[in-house]
DNA sequence: AAGTTATATCGGTTTTTCCCGATATATAGA
DNA sequence: TCTATATATCGGGAAAAACCGATATAACTT
């Protein structure tokens, strides 16, 4: 993954609003609160929220997790997404440094 | 200027050069050491290095600009660009904190 | 096995970005 | 003023991204 992919992964406004999203699941997704948050949450709460077709969204998931962004699971039926926080340390030390 | 325009500014890889030579532009445009690089680099350089047109270069430069990279100063018949270290840093601090 | 639900993938249309050539503008010099 | 040089802007063709519907795959349920 080179480095300008990171941004173009991260050049959508829903993309954005996605990765906002997953760093407060609890707020942003009441609704899987039974299931608990601890894989992330699942493709179909994403697909609600964001309004977008389930391809759509399945894509843009794609996305954000080839550039690293998010980790999945599949669990059952279910894929759970979660934000992978490394990533945006790593990204913050690479702009003061690389870029 | 929203997010992800900041990041759409980052999504190209002459772009993204671009900001590397002008980390550097002692070693990136020897050709303009007898004007020193108080004020930066002028297009024609940039240009020239980057291999483009001169109106996409020049475009490329409006929007580095437009996102808060690079800032200009006219200087007779050339313009000088250099990179806004402000920029960085507060694109370094938002990732960590908003994204 | 058949039906149901969740997600992924595929093909295509629309929108955006890339990058160009042509032209306009600004400054300098003869 | 006329000419040359540097940069900016404009219009457009080609390539990529956005986003969709249709369909495929995978796992669960009965």
């Amino acid at each position: 993954m080179e480095q300008v992919d990171i941004f173009k992964a991260l050049s959508n406004k829903t993309r954005l609003q996605i990765l906002e999203w997953l760093k407060d699941p609890e707020t942003s997704f009441p609704e899987q609160k039974a299931n608990g948050y601890a894989n992330g949450v699942c493709v179909g709460q994403i697909q609600a929220k964001a309004g977008l077709t389930q391809s759509t969204v399945s894509d843009y998931l794609s996305v954000l997790q080839r550039a690293g962004f998010v980790t999945s699971t599949r669990m059952g039926q279910w894929t759970y997404y979660k934000r992978n926080e490394e990533a945006f340390e790593h990204l913050s030390t690479l702009i003061k440094s690389a870029l």
